[in-house]
RNA sequence: GGCGGCAUAGCCAAGUGGUAAGGCAGAGGUCUGCAAAACCUUUACCACCGGUUCGAGUCCGGUUGCCGCCUCCA
């Protein structure tokens, strides 16, 4: 086994070597909790549960750790914008988050740390980089001396003199040179603020991720993740502070996902052209949506429209229905039939398949390829008129394994029938045994206005919802 | 101006040197009382121009177009 995945320093694919053997640490940067998410938001969730899904597919034991920003400029302006105060609009979205992933098949992380409960921690390392040079205070203000640390840009391959020519770098008068940024920020009158030896104030943005991500992961991490617009400047500002402080790498792979594009251009809520995942998950399967984000590799752009959506729900339908035909044949295979082994060879080629494609940094377009390999394979299995219970367990558990790697579930939901449903379904059997189909054919159709579709099979009826 | 990404069928999308996976949609067929599901068949001058090579979607140079980052951003 060997896991390749691309590290945005180096740009290049290269060997994952954990820094403990059988161990990994993730940190993966959260979102600021202000408002719902969109579906942008909603990438780096399902990408990099994935990954550790993959990971502990492995056999490694994933430390995943995700921070909530629950205090800063947006959060101050979007309570005051609703008469509320921060840690009560902070609380809300935290929970709208987890309501939201969790939906989307994303496991909770072994930690979710939230600033406001690592304050103290925060100041100490600010301290701690006063302290060494690093830092310095102005008007209750802190600053990071960014030109004091000499591999500032090796993350995001930008050189320090270039930054100054970019048209978006604030002066201000406060800063020793205007690449610095704050690391601590002065409350103004009104705001939430904490004690700290520079007066009252709050934290910047990029330290907490430093401090949380040190207290959880240690010095050094495996693999800090987020969305590619945070490469520069949160994660390069990032390294500045944990490098500087520790002197030691702060985490040896780096990854980051592409955007979601609306009509090929970047979502944002600053665009507005943002679509809630709270929204979707009103009208679709949730996994349908985790379905159509992995079958686009993590590094790439994905464009959303409802089209594409549903073409992913098409697709997600099929490799469903096959699982569902195995199932019900199930009931009808002999339990001893001869089991034939060319076809437990094809489901473990397959299954090595999916292996080496999520070993390929964690490539899910070609893993689900081998997914629908699986269903196509299992559809002609079904063709054969003896079939195995052996060979069907094989293809299911298959089925289970792989979906699981990807928090894909593929078994359709039982629901039972009601009475009445039951009733019709039995009435038009006794209509189709004695040849009444216009009968048969009307409580088809009657059913099917009430979403309920009825299958003839050579082992009987059975039915699904549309 | 700096750094980077992308361009593959009607649509989506894999593919880092050996003559283009897969899915969606469409067409035809098989099966079915009719359907559904499934199976079979069917659709590619890989943006353009040069170069390297026995061989290029893939490597190199250039051109065009689109997108992103350059202190709000996932």
């Amino acid at each position: 086994m060997s896991i390749q995945l691309y590290n945005t320093v180096t740009r290049n694919k290269e060997l994952f070597t954990p820094i403990e053997e059988g161990k990994v640490s993730m940190y993966v940067c959260g979102p600021t909790v202000y408002n719902y998410i969109h579906i942008g938001n909603a990438r780096p969730p399902i990408v990099f549960d994935t990954v550790r899904r993959h990971l502990e597919y492995r056999g490694y034991d994933v430390k995943y750790v995700s921070n909530f920003t629950d205090v800063d400029d947006k959060l101050i302006r979007a309570a005051n914008e609703l008469g509320e105060d921060v840690p009560t609009v902070a609380e809300r979205f935290i929970e709208a988050f987890f309501n939201d992933v969790e939906a989307l098949g994303c496991k909770r992380g072994t930690e979710h740390p939230r600033v406001t409960e690592n304050i103290d921690l925060i100041i100490e390392f600010i301290e701690a980089l006063i302290e060494k040079g690093y830092a310095y205070e102005s008007a209750g203000d802190v600053y990071y001396r960014t030109r004091k640390f000499k591999d500032y840009g090796k993350l995001s391959h930008q050189s320090i003199d270039e930054l100054r020519i970019g048209a978006r770098i604030e002066s201000d008068e406060r800063k020793d040179d205007e690449l610095d940024f704050v690391l601590w920020k002065a409350a103004k009158e009104g705001e939430i603020s904490w004690e700290s030896p520079w007066g009252n104030g709050r934290p910047g943005w990029h330290i907490e991720c430093s401090a949380m991500a040190r207290k959880y992961l240690g010095d050094t991490i495996d693999i800090h993740a987020g969305g590619q617009d945070l490469a520069f400047p949160h994660h390069e500002n990032e390294i500045a502070q944990s490098e500087a402080l520790t002197g030691k790498s702060f985490a040896n792979y780096w990854m980051h996902n592409g955007y979601i594009n609306i009509d090929n251009e970047k979502m944002s809520k600053s665009l507005g052209n943002f679509v809630l995942v709270n929204d979707i998950l009103k009208q679709h399967d949730p996994q349908v949506l985790r379905f159509f984000m992995l079958s686009v590799h993590y590094r790439h752009p994905i464009n959303y429209n409802l089209d594409l959506l549903n073409a992913a729900k098409s697709g997600l339908e099929r490799i469903r229905t096959s699982y569902d035909n195995l199932l019900h044949r199930k009931q009808s295979s002999a339990e001893l039939t001869d089991s034939n082994g060319e076809w437990l060879k094809v489901i473990q080629k397959n299954k090595d398949a999916f292996g080496e494609a999520m070993d390929d940094d964690f490539n899910t377009a070609n893993a689900i390829s081998v997914l629908f390999e699986l269903s196509s394979q299992a559809n002609l299995y079904l063709r054969e008129k003896n079939t195995s219970g052996e060979v069907i367990d094989a293809f299911t558990a298959a089925f289970d394994e792989l979906a699981a790697v990807l928090g894909l579930s593929i078994a359709k939901q039982k629901e039972l029938l009601d009475e009445d449903i039951e009733a019709l379904i039995q009435k038009r059997e006794q209509a189709r045994k004695d040849r009444d189909f216009k009968t048969a054919d009307a409580i088809r159709d009657q059913l099917k206005e009430q979403n309920i579709l009825l299958e003839d099979t050579a082992q009987g009826i059975r039915w699904r919802r549309g």
